[in-house]
RNA sequence: GGGUCAGUGGCGGAAUUGGUAUACGCGCAACACUUAAAAUGUUGUCUGCUUAGCGGAUGCGGGUUCGACUCCCGCCUGACCCACCA
């Protein structure tokens, strides 16, 4: 074989693995356990997404590695097949829904293993086969048994196009999360599952597994645990999490036990410290240089509710400010949701505060942090905030910041769109205030634009008394503190921690600290037909009850329509035969529930599934859980689209089954980590409708397996996002056909034809021979990085370090076939296929991928010589080569001694001279 | 508004975690090989200048440091998730 004829390998040692099974997981083999897991295809009518081939070849690497490591590894497929996209094909085609998915996994099946995964074949499941389904119906029976299968009269989210009840979380923002239209409210009884019963646990044990931290952030913010007070005043209830804050004062004023109180303290961001600032009911806002900002108000309603109130509305301030007499909504394109920050001042008593609480305009959420504060008459806002700033710094020399204050305040109305010039007044007025005070000279001053300010003032320095006021100054100018710490000007709270001041103010307006959580039961219920039959009959006399565990699965019937019947009942509730049945307790008349289950459940258990996919006694034996299961999955990764609801239904599920002590384990995944989505070219999605979708079928054929493996690798950082670029794959295609090319040189007994093929004329290492020890220094330093970049998920930098030890290798004079053997090794987990091939050609007869995991030696890390920088007042001026182990003097006594330094020197002694191992040299002058 | 992350050549992106910025790949250019093209190979490819050299560049403005893509402060832009709920 002259040429590298991906067809022929690919489809070759695809069939000898297939034979040899070389990748079947034996349950309970002595030594180490992984279990790799990817979240299981839905198989879709569009066939392989190259987004399935990224994250599925990254875990195959892991995967592979860990086998070539001595690990009895667990890399299992299947099919999350029940669902919605199957399900619609079948009413618009009538195929049978059952066909349609036989005929997507079989599809789905070749082009994986024409990919060349290391999968486990023989455990493959499917959530729509009865044999899986049937477990999935008597895990729902247990959680009916113990009560947390329940069945509520709920309003919920109904999609009236889809005629299909949706979870809250699959209805987010008021759209359906299938179709994208509108949902509307209705009431139905449906199936509940009281996942609120673990939700504690939910959040807590998130402390004890390894996530990647924006994971655990998502699952906690969607469990959405908090602690605080709840207060009553009146018929009102009101919850806030942080009662020591401006809540805190909000509730002692409205209790009546205070006109002005509160507890707001800010902190110096750089030293943490806190420093305590004036009266803290008076907090600039984030552009309030010139103005005193209260709460952060939401939109119209803020303004409708002041006017109504007749609360004066001092400003209004935006990113870009706006006359709010003519407040445009949403005239810039594109931007987010307008946010508008009001001032609302004379809130000074409890009746307005009451009336805004009642004001049933707002909904249930109201903003109730107002700052009480006023305005002289005859004054202006920024005439205010002057006077104010007088007299709570006590601070009378404020001429000049004052001028500042005003200026930056007219600057939002003036140059509205000139953002750039607002910054520069910022940090202007920073560097004045902080203590290193800034001379700007008359260059800089054109440069920024500074001509408004008079030139004066920016001349002379600024002495301010003492640090701690011109932090207490810029401070107000940019924080208002949220963080912990202690209470200032907060009567008897004073002093105190915010922690116990939470507690001690709660008690005080006679609230009580309760907890909180966001997340709601699960709607369990689906009006459909492709889902799991949910195993339970309604019986006339006996109410809901269960069918016995023996008579499971219940089977879904056929039915001739798949069409949601009109009053929104599942296509199950036309077939009388099937609905009518007898009861299981009494043997009286007795109604099957119509209802089928969500796809979430078939994979909320799958990874169980696997360690015993065939055991028609259990859902998985102890034995094989205990096994494969011991600690969880060992690594589980999938999309950050998934990182919610999928992970947190599995692991309430897996909590349940380990109550019920079935699983060993209280966790279902040890770690779990995320991959970026593979966009279009244009930097879109890839979407089926909009065309711009890549067939992976025909890359295949025209790169190979290994080709779109290494480039998918190699396209960018494995957790980003990242655009597709077919262009860019002929570069690990040419990559993969130079190692080729060295292959069967490295492999010919004579190695004359080294120097003979063209690739391999420029022979810079010419003089080292036969390997150069430079050489086994950059394929030790390969072993490392690919081994650690792997560990690491950093794939992209692991194929570029193979791809530079290609380049020196073929810039050798001869390579020696254990050298080029190693390099293969580490190179197979990404490119399987040729490597098991060339393997061969040196003649190896075992597998590759059943060989041992190379090991750098640390000795070899380092050249005898290495290159180093040599800077004077930290610019590169020299290089200098230096031995591995030569003295730091001796080095920088030579560095000294190197032409361009003593030029770059110009007879100036040396101050200092820095030097950091193997790296440079730094000679200050 | 909140949370998380990001911003480096024409493009995808590297940078040993504070130490010679732009690795690796794509693209582009020139050359070699060829009747020619493709393929392959070699060399070059951030930018400016008065080009054996010197200066400037990692979204913008500052700071700390002998030294900053990296740390700190302020700001701008984008992505994803969440929400008028902190």
């Amino acid at each position: 074989m002259k040429e590298y004829d991906h067809k022929k390998i690919e489809k070759k040692w695809q069939n000898e693995w297939d034979k040899n099974k070389i990748y079947t997981a034996k349950t309970g083999k002595a030594g180490k356990k992984f279990y790799g897991l990817i979240e299981f295809p839905y198989p879709s009518g569009a066939g392989l997404h190259v987004g399935h081939i990224r994250s599925n070849t990254a875990m195959d690497i892991i995967s592979r590695k860990r086998r070539m490591e001595g690990y009895n590894v667990l890399y299992p497929i299947g099919w999350d097949a029940f669902g919605l996209p199957t399900e619609n094909y079948a009413i618009k085609t009538g195929i049978q829904p059952a066909k349609v998915t036989k005929q997507n996994t079989d599809t789905f099946r070749k082009q994986l293993k024409m990919l060349g995964f290391s999968f486990d074949w023989s455990r493959e499941v499917n959530t729509t086969d009865p044999a899986y389904y049937k477990w999935t119906q008597w895990i729902f029976l247990q959680m009916y048994k113990k009560g947390l299968a329940y069945k509520a009269k709920t309003e919920i989210n109904w999609c009236p196009k889809d005629k299909i009840g949706l979870a809250n979380e699959e209805a987010e923002g008021g759209v359906c999360d299938r179709c994208g239209g509108p949902v509307e409210k209705r009431e139905k009884e449906q199936w509940m599952l009281a996942i609120t019963k673990y939700a504690d646990r939910l959040d807590k044990d998130l402390d004890t597994v390894d996530y990647l931290e924006k994971i655990k952030i998502q699952q906690r913010n969607w469990i959405g645990k908090s602690e605080g007070a709840l207060v009553k005043f009146d018929d009102i209830e009101i919850f806030t999490t942080r009662p020591d804050t401006m809540y805190g004062a909000t509730f002692i004023a409205i209790a009546g036990k205070a006109d002005r109180f509160t507890g707001q303290y800010v902190t110096n961001p750089a030293s943490k410290e806190k420093i305590p600032v004036w009266e803290a009911e008076y907090v600039l806002g984030d552009y309030g240089t010139g103005a005193i900002m209260g709460v952060p108000a939401h939109d119209e309603r803020d303004f409708e509710f002041a006017k109504k109130n007749k609360i004066k509305i001092s400003q209004v301030i935006m990113p870009v400010l706006r006359d709010l007499k003519n407040l445009p909504r949403n005239d810039k394109k594109d931007t987010k949701r307008d946010v508008v920050h009001v001032i609302l001042r004379n809130l000074k008593n409890k009746e307005i505060l009451l009336a805004f609480l009642k004001d049933e305009s707002w909904g249930d959420n109201k903003p109730i942090n107002f700052i009480i504060g006023g305005i002289e008459e005859g004054e202006t806002e920024v005439e205010a905030s002057i006077r104010e700033i007088k007299e709570e710094t006590g601070y009378t020399d404020v001429e000049f910041k004052e001028k500042l204050s005003i200026e930056t305040c007219a600057e939002f109305f003036q140059a509205q769109k000139d953002v750039n010039r607002i910054v520069h007044v910022r940090t202007l007025v920073f560097n004045l205030l902080s203590e290193k005070k800034v001379e700007i000279n008359e260059e800089e001053k054109q440069k920024h634009d500074f001509k408004w300010i008079p030139e004066s003032q920016v001349a002379s320095k600024i002495t301010i008394p003492d640090d701690t006021l011109a932090w207490k100054y810029y401070q107000v100018g940019g924080f208002a503190y949220e963080g912990e710490g202690t209470l200032i000007n907060s009567g008897e709270f004073t002093g105190m921690d915010s922690e116990v001041a939470r507690k001690k103010i709660t008690e005080y307006v006679g609230g009580k600290i309760v907890t909180k959580f966001k997340l709601r039961d699960w709607v369990f219920s689906r009006q459909r037909y492709w889902g799991e039959p949910i195993p339970i009959v309604n019986c006339d006399k006996c109410g809901y009850v269960p069918l016995n565990e023996k008579d499971l699965p219940l089977e879904l019937p056929k039915v001739k329509s798949y069409e949601p019947t009109d009053n929104g009942e599942s296509p199950l509730a036309n077939i009388t035969a099937w609905v009518n049945t007898k009861c299981p307790k009494c043997k009286g008349k007795a109604k099957r529930e119509t209802d089928t289950m969500p796809n979430w459940a078939g994979s909320s258990w799958y990874f169980l599934r696997y360690t015993d996919p065939k055991n028609k006694k259990e859902f998985a034996s102890m034995k094989a859980l205990k096994y494969w299961m011991k600690n969880g999955v060992d690594w589980y990764n999938g999309g950050m689209e998934h990182t919610t609801l999928h992970l947190l239904y599995s692991r309430f599920w897996h909590k349940f089954l380990y109550d019920l002590k079935v699983v060993p384990t209280k966790e279902p995944y040890m770690k779990r980590t995320s991959h970026g989505m593979i966009l279009a070219e244009s930097g879109a999605k890839m979407s089926k409708s909009v065309g711009n979708t890549v067939n992976p079928d025909e890359i295949v054929k025209l790169y190979g397996a290994d080709t779109l493996r290494m480039y998918e690798m190699f396209m960018g950082p494995f957790d980003q996002a990242v655009s597709w670029s077919t262009e860019s794959m002929i570069g690990p295609r040419r990559f993969l056909e130079r190692v080729w090319r060295l292959g069967l040189k490295v492999a010919s007994p004579t190695q004359q034809n080294f120097r003979a093929l063209p690739s391999l004329r420029g022979l810079r290492h010419a003089e080292n021979s036969p390997m150069s020890a430079q050489l086994l220094t950059i394929l030790h330093k390969t072993i490392k990085k690919v081994t650690e970049d792997i560990e690491s998920m950093n794939f992209n930098t692991a194929v570029s370090s193979m791809m530079m030890l290609l380049n020196d290798m073929e810039k050798c004079e001869s390579v020696q076939i254990k050298d080029y053997k190693i390099f293969l090794q580490i190179l197979a987990p990404f490119a399987p296929h040729i490597a098991e091939e060339l393997w061969l050609q040196m003649g190896e007869r075992k597998s590759i991928h059943l060989s041992k995991w190379p090991k750098y030696d640390p000795k070899k890390l380092e050249n005898e010589t290495v290159k180093i920088g040599v800077q004077v007042n930290g610019k590169v001026r020299a290089e200098l080569v230096i031995g591995k182990d030569e003295d730091e003097d001796e080095i920088k006594a030579k560095a000294m001694r190197d032409e361009n330094v003593i030029k770059w020197m110009d007879g100036k002694s040396a101050k200092k001279i820095i030097y950091v191992k193997g790296r440079l040299v730094n000679i200050v002058i």
